[in-house]
DNA sequence: CCCGGATGTTAGCGAGCGTTAACGTGATGA
DNA sequence: TCATCACGTTAACGCTCGCTAACATCCGGG
């Protein structure tokens, strides 16, 4: 009655594995066997649920990438001001890194190894992802030149992603404190855009 | 009289394109004849100029490794204090991201494709490295914890390598105007290190 | 003039890779 | 009972890649 359960858990557990593989050695350093081995199957059995290997990475990156557009578009509508909007980019950005470490290091990485209009694809959801922090950043520090903004924001994704480089002596033990240190950081960082005149309050008309 | 002068240029020469193609398609994603398209010779000739593909990567990394650390330490050594030590590592560092964008690429990319005596070897010179940061970041601010601060500096890494990752829209004009940014980036996230007590003056004896 | 080293070249080998072909097998349902 | 389908298997093909072998060229010094 449900033959989507299976095949459709079976897909999943084939994405995560190529996923954490992909990231361990990059993609042209695992081979279809090694993924296959990895979910208790043999090589070409994978092509019975894949079209390639180039497809399992196309799935994995344009999949990332739809999300992170969505989680962050849907947190800043749920947000009452541009600084609780920041905040909530943040705190999704920092989730995503710790929870999805593999998805995050492919994410920036293997970007290049995609199909062309797949690649066109991804770059254009990282790009509107990127507008949607460029948009509310500029509303908390009006004062700051767009330009500015967006390699700053560019740089704070690179300060949370650097949470997959991390050996086990430079995380702290709990997760809950990994992300309040690394919220600290990004807002402390953006917070260097403020040129005095940071938000204070909806423009009442003027 | 000079024969190093040719010999060198032409190792310094496949080193630099090597660097940019490795950075650019992946270790495993570029040919040996590609790289020496990218020098005018062909394929094969590479080999008398290095061992192996292997080794072009591996003199890469052990190569800036030591250039970091030993320019991190110098650039300690020639502060008078803490916070000008910490200023100095940062200028330092965005130096390099900004001139060396593919080594600085490769270097947190591909280590995990060296032999195992030559990945230990980068490792450790780039441990010692972070040791280098996280010494004058507790003594700037004595009230962090260490872990905090060793995934802090981790951060500001991420922070500063992201250069890299910029497109041309993203980058402001100026190479002054990105690296002054960057530095206020990066100091302002680790100020948020700061508990209240941050680093006033030498101890005066207790 | 010729030796020898430095620096190229092209041809080709051997291994590994992604992919396809052909086949097996067990559950499902008319 | 038997056709069908989902899901695997092994064998093998063709291609690419790193690397070696064998040979060419230039060039400085006795």
């Amino acid at each position: 009655m449900n033959p989507t359960k299976t095949a459709g858990g079976r897909r999943e557990q084939i994405l995560r594995e190529a996923a954490r593989l992909f990231a361990e050695r990059g993609f042209h350093g695992v081979g279809v066997d090694e993924i296959g081995a990895a979910v208790g199957i043999s090589g070409p059995g994978l092509y019975r649920h894949f079209a390639g290997k180039d497809a399992m990475l196309a799935e994995l990156l344009v999949g990332i990438s739809h999300r992170l557009l969505s989680a962050g578009r849907m947190r800043v509508a749920e947000s009452d001001n541009p600084p609780a909007a920041l905040d909530a980019l943040v705190r999704g950005h920092i989730d995503f890194a710790i929870d999805d470490r593999p998805l995050i290091t492919l994410h920036d990485r293997e970007l290049d190894r995609l199909r062309d209009s797949d690649r066109k694809l991804v770059r254009q959801l990282q790009r509107q992802y990127v507008e949607v922090w460029v948009d509310v950043v500029c509303q908390v520090y009006p004062g700051a030149p767009e330009v500015e903004v967006r390699a700053a924001v560019h740089a704070v994704f690179g300060l949370i992603n650097s949470t997959p480089h991390l050996g086990a002596r430079s995380i702290p033990a709990d997760r809950g404190d990994m992300a309040a240190l690394l919220r600290r950081l990004a807002l402390g960082a953006l917070g260097t855009l403020d040129d005095g005149l940071p938000w204070t309050g909806p423009r009442t008309g003027g």
